[in-house]
DNA sequence: CGGTTTTTTGAATATATTCAAATTGAGTGG
DNA sequence: CCACTCAATTTGAATATATTCAAAAAACCG
């Protein structure tokens, strides 16, 4: 279950120069220069791909933290278990996502990173890091950057996983599934889910059999076509009226808040 | 409403010294010199204080980010407002507690942060975080580390909060009240919750009826003295047990993980 | 193809919510 | 200082929603 695979794969590192240089990691990759960003360009990132099977762990929860991970290509679920056993799904990484950076805190994995598919990514060691920020004060931006990007995306979840009911959560979770695929160029209105229904029902708190309930709810009423894991969104209109959000919902907040006193 | 205090010192900025060199922006404050820390211990970080009246606000959400804040001493309580126009409590701030990490993103506040009570603090411009990133590479690390743990405790919040039911949601948060009043020299059996009813609700994603109903519950059963706001814990050991968890919880993860294949 | 796991479906139950109303407390102005 | 109003909190009863238990069906694995 375990075993590096080195015959096979799944993506070409060569011909990654170009998605490297939409990497959010990518200014701690190469070059010495502290400047010109346009000298990274050039070189392929490829040097620090690996890949994982389907079961494989990029860290375990409790682990000491040796480095940061880029998804490539793949899907990750990270999930964390209490003492007393019980486990949670907290969060679904797609290609682009930075992975580890809750361990910044006490240098141990607060969650473990499991992949759910074959997955290849890129790994940046704790020193290259350091070395990147003393390098470039870009680097140091950019990894601020990240790390407030991912905080805002977990208190946003946490809002609204608790205050919406199952319907809405599955809603919700086929919305930004759609959204994500979108932004990763595939198609946002047919995927395969990656994970299990036990793991969908876990990231939503959810009981499994209200998520699958909700499913073939979502079809009879022709919101989507769902066969197994494949899932096709019929409706992405549909989808956001039972989410209960009438204009526009995270993306860009055009609402009109007020000076603040001092600060 | 939102005038500023300009008489009531709650705080003496000048005996704050001790209290500063535990700050975790305590790099970010004064001194040029990138190795010894012992040179900050001579300054008082005072000049940074700043303090507000309860209702007033730290920042609101969609704010451009200016500033990171540290609460020195009082109540905060951020809330994120969704677009229909429902409010969540996602976290309480209290001493020590580093305040607006989540706009490091987009550069713009993703909640808003309020006073629950006249609350003194830091303020700590992004310019002078950049600066102090750029002088100590510490600060780096150090800065890294505050958005870790930060990111963890949202993480585990999460979790705890979506797999518990009402009575160990409530335990849970009267725990974590404990311990951190009692990190920080208060008393861990006794004091006045600052924030309302319908807050502690909205935090644990309850009804203000079942917060309600918990308390006297808790009363009844003698794990607790509540009366209005002030709150005595009889029982920390069977808050613990409602909670579910019969060891150690989170402050050490003694759990045995096994080694990873490659990372 | 047989054994095992995952997923789906059904029915009963439980838990928290909602609605409604009473009570308490805080703040204000006379 | 007290009466008053308004907001917050508590309590009760009915309801609703998701869970649990149980079992069948479908998919997966070797």
């Amino acid at each position: 279950m375990a075993k590096a695979q080195t015959t096979t794969n799944v993506v070409s590192f060569a011909q990654s120069s170009t998605a490297c240089k939409k990497c959010s990691l990518h200014v701690m990759c190469g070059g010495e220069g502290a400047q010109g960003r346009s000298v990274f360009s050039q070189k392929s990132c490829g040097h620090n791909g690996r890949v994982i099977d389907r079961g494989e762990y990029l860290f375990r929860q409790g682990d000491r933290m040796q480095a940061l991970y880029v998804i490539r290509s793949g899907t990750v679920k990270a999930t964390i278990s209490a003492s007393d056993g019980t486990e949670q799904v907290i969060r679904f990484y797609l290609s682009g996502d930075v992975v580890g950076l809750d361990a910044l805190g006490e240098q141990r994995h607060v969650s473990s990173a499991q992949a759910l598919e074959t997955t290849s990514f890129c790994r940046f060691a704790l020193a290259e890091i350091d070395e990147g920020c003393a390098r470039a004060p870009s680097a140091v931006r950019q990894f601020m950057r990240i790390a407030g990007e991912e905080l805002a995306h977990e208190e946003q979840h946490a809002m609204l996983i608790s205050q919406r009911d199952a319907e809405q959560r599955m809603a919700m979770f086929l919305l930004q599934l759609s959204e994500q695929y979108g932004r990763r160029g595939y198609s946002d209105r047919e995927f395969n889910l990656h994970m299990s229904r036990q793991d969908v029902a876990s990231f939503l708190s959810l009981a499994v059999e209200t998520v699958s309930r909700i499913f073939t709810q979502f079809h009879v009423n022709g919101l989507l076509k769902v066969e197994r894991r494949h899932i096709r969104l019929l409706s992405l209109e549909k989808l956001r009226e039972v989410v209960g959000v009438p204009a526009g919902a995270l993306p860009a907040g055009k609402s009109q808040h007020y000076a603040q006193g001092l600060n």
